[in-house]
DNA sequence: CAGCTTGTTCGAATAGCTTGAACAGGCTTT
DNA sequence: AAAGCCTGTTCAAGCTATTCGAACAAGCTG
C-alpha cells in the first residue's frame, strides 16, 4: 500500500543491481560493455554484479549478452496467486469475456499505480498497449480511474502529487479539478467510463472490487473499438453485467 | 544458457538482498523481525534492505508485513515475450489445446533447468503441481526429457552432475544408464514418453522445438489422466498431432 | 601474425555496509 | 492512566567488502 518510500539511506549496491535489472528490461540484452558504460563503473564491477545475478538465475548468459531470466515469471506468478482475490476474479474474467467476446483486465493498485494482474480476450477483442504486469498510471485507464474513485481523498491527493497526470492522448484527463469531477462521477454512477483517454478509438468501462470498507482492492475492466462499445450498450447494458460480476465477487470475497 | 555460474567474488550485498527475496517467496509476507531471523543479522540492516526493495516496488509493505510485489510479473512477462519462439508458439498451444481437449504446456531450458513460458487447457484438462514460470528438472517430465534429448552429450552429462537425477515418484528415472537408455530412445521416436513419472496418474508426451543445428530451445507437451492418455491414442494419435505442430512452428522459426 | 576486441582475475584503497544502541509510536496490561 | 512491551526507524563509528584500474587470457578481424 501506500507509495514507494523515499529511503533515507539506501543501499546503494542493491540499487545499483536494480539499475542493471531494469536496464536490461527496459532495453533488452546488453553486452558486459553496454552495462558497464550505462552504470559508469569499471568494467569489474559490472562484471561481478552481472554473475552475482546470474548465479540466481536472475540474469541469464546468452551468446555473450545478458538478459532477464523467465525466473521472473515465477515470482510474479507467486505474488499474483497470493492476492486475496485473484483466483475468486480469475473465473469471472473468463466468463466476462466469453459473454461479451470483448477484452477483459483485472489491475490492482500497489504504490499508487495500477498493475494488470490478469486479462481474458474474448473472440473479438482487440489489442492494445496494455500488457500483463504493466505499471500504469491510475488516472489514463478505466479500471484505475474505477480504483482512484474509491480511494480516499487524502490517498488521491498524495498520488496526483507524486506523479502528476501525465496525458497519453488528447481526452486523457491532466488537471486537479477535471480529475475530482470524474471522480465524483464515477462515485454517484459506480462505474468509470475511458472515452479514449488511454488508446485513440478505444473505449472502456471499469469497476472496483471493495474490500469491508468500501475501499478499493482492485477493479475490473471491458475494453473495446469506439464504434462497438457505444451508446446504450456502453452505458447500460455493459455496465449492468459488470457490477454484477464485481458484485458476486465483493460478496463471495466478503465470506472467505 | 550453461548452467548457473560459481562466482568467485559474488557482490554479497545483492546476495543478502536476494536471499530476503528468495525468502519471501517461499515463506509469503514477513514482518521485519521474521526477515532479521532469517538473515542473522541487525534489525536496521533488514530494515535498509527491505525499504530499497521496496523502493523500487519490488516488495510491497502492507500492514507491517513485506510482500513480493506484482512487478515481478512485468520483468517475467517481458522475459518470455522476447523468447525467439514464445509468440510463434502460442497460437500453436492454443490450438493444441482446443484440439485435444488436455493441457499443454510450453518450456524453455534455462540454466540446465526447465521453466514453463506458457500453458493453454482444453475442456477436460487436469491440474497438476505444474505451473507458469516454475523451474522443474529436466529429467522429471515430457517436455524436459524432449529438451534434455536434443542437447549435445556433454551438455547432459554436466546438468546431470550438477543437479543429479532427484525422484518425485517412483517412476522417475534416477540412475544415468536409465536416462542414456530413455535418450536413445526419444532420440528415435522424436519425443518423449512421462508414464507416471512426475505425477502418479498422469501421463504425457513431449517433442521439441530445434534451431537449426537441431539443439533444442523448448518443448511442447500434452498431460492428461492414465486412462485417458493411453494404448494407440499415446503412442500414435497424440505423437502424429504433436509432432505435426513441432514441425510447423521449425519451420516458421527458420524463416523468422 | 599483429592488433583489436571481448571477458576475467587480482591486490590495494576507501567508500559505504553493518552493527548496536537509542528514539518514537502504537498496543496491551496492570 | 501509566507502565511495559512490542513494533519500525534513526544515527555515529568501525571495519568489512565494494570498487577501481591494471594486467591477463582468449577469440576475431584485418
Amino acid at each position: 500500500m501506500s507509495l514507494p518510500p523515499d529511503v533515507d539511506r539506501p543501499v546503494e549496491t542493491v540499487e545499483r543491481a536494480i539499475d542493471i535489472i531494469d536496464y536490461l528490461k527496459e532495453n533488452g540484452p546488453a553486452t558486459i560493455a553496454e552495462v558497464t558504460a550505462h552504470l559508469g563503473c569499471a568494467k569489474s564491477t559490472a562484471h561481478r554484479h552481472l554473475k552475482t545475478l546470474e548465479a540466481s538465475s536472475f540474469l541469464i548468459e546468452e551468446n555473450d549478452e545478458y538478459r532477464l531470466g523467465i525466473r521472473f515469471l515465477d515470482y510474479g506468478v507467486i505474488a499474483r496467486d497470493r492476492h486475496t482475490f485473484y483466483r475468486e476474479v480469475k473465473s469471472k474474467v473468463d466468463t466476462l469475456a466469453d459473454e461479451t467476446d470483448e477484452k477483459i483486465w483485472c489491475a490492482v493498485e500497489e504504490h499508487g499505480r495500477s498493475v494488470h494482474i490478469y486479462g481474458a480476450q474474448g473472440k473479438r477483442s482487440v489489442r492494445t498497449y496494455a500488457r500483463l504486469g504493466h505499471q500504469n498510471y491510475l488516472h489514463q485507464h478505466a479500471a484505475g480511474k474505477a480504483i482512484l474513485a474509491y480511494l480516499p481523498d487524502e490517498r488521491i491527493d498524495e498520488i496526483v502529487e507524486t506523479y502528476g497526470l501525465p496525458a497519453r492522448t488528447q481526452h486523457t484527463i491532466t488537471t486537479a479539478d477535471e480529475l475530482w469531477d470524474e471522480i465524483e462521477a464515477i462515485r454517484e454512477r459506480g462505474y468509470a467510463l475511458n472515452i479514449e483517454e488511454s488508446v485513440e478509438g478505444l473505449h472502456a468501462i471499469g469497476a472496483p472490487i471493495k474490500d469491508e470498507n468500501g475501499t478499493a482492492l482492485g477493479a475490473i475492466s471491458i475494453s473495446g473499438p469506439a464504434n462497438r462499445l457505444d451508446g446504450s450498450f456502453l452505458r447500460e447494458e455493459l455496465p449492468t453485467l459488470l457490477l454484477g460480476t464485481v458484485n458476486e465477487i465483493t460478496i463471495n470475497l466478503a465470506h472467505a
